[in-house]
DNA sequence: CGGTATCCCACGGGATACTG
DNA sequence: CAGTATCCCGTGGGATACCG
């Protein structure tokens, strides 16, 4: 188990799940994965701007946090293939509500904004 | 707005979310906020072992987020309540999803971490 | 009581280059 | 194609001490 999930066992189970999800990407991730398995390449267009090592990282703590599948065909050239665990697809009710939560979250904030544009 | 939270915008929704919520203690301070208004001494108690400066820069982000309200007490000795915000409030489902996740998931690791160390 | 100030460090994430 | 290697840096969070 990594060291940030062990420290949130000893606080609450909230800063569990943050622990396994608060990282950037990681619920992109998710969510791309739970339309359907993607290949890393895909992965990496998906999400947007990601490094391949940050990325990488990503699904690595993922994979050893249960929530996503490393597939390796030992192909030429190479394939892979990310997938969610059963673990991981349990998160599909929640990354939705996230995303629409977020979603109506930057729309609040675009009011804000434009309000606070005025006194600017 | 937070530079995080704006970064997050050009990115995904789901990364807006995490962007607000993401931060060690954030969602445990929302999650004692949920059930009524605290104050800074009893948010600390409740949330455990938390500096009061890392305290202090979670409920000031969660602050300009718009998810808590801060308010002081002219008095002697100065009294500070934090409470949530409407948007703060909307948050209660979720939390209690996280929650429960989070303590489903620490039985399942414990469970594979018990199995795992017969394999060390 | 409810914070700040100061210092410190680890780690997450980015940039770039390279490889099996 | 799917990464690694290397370097770098900002920031989040902790420790400790002090303040209005």
């Amino acid at each position: 188990m990594r060291d940030p999930v062990r420290a949130a066992l000893d606080v609450c189970p909230v800063e569990v799940s943050i622990a396994v999800l608060g990282g950037a990407w990681k619920l992109s991730v998710v969510r791309y994965l739970l339309t359907r398995t993607h290949r890393f390449g895909e992965l990496q267009r998906a999400v947007g701007e990601v490094t391949p090592r940050t990325l990488t990282r990503a699904l690595r703590e993922l994979e050893t946090d249960g929530i996503v599948t490393r597939t390796v065909y030992p192909e030429v050239p190479p394939r892979v293939e990310y997938s969610l665990t059963e673990l991981g697809r349990s998160l599909g009710p929640v990354v939705d509500w996230l995303e629409q939560w977020g979603e109506s979250y930057a729309k609040t904030q675009a009011t804000l904004s434009s309000d606070a544009t005025l006194g600017d």
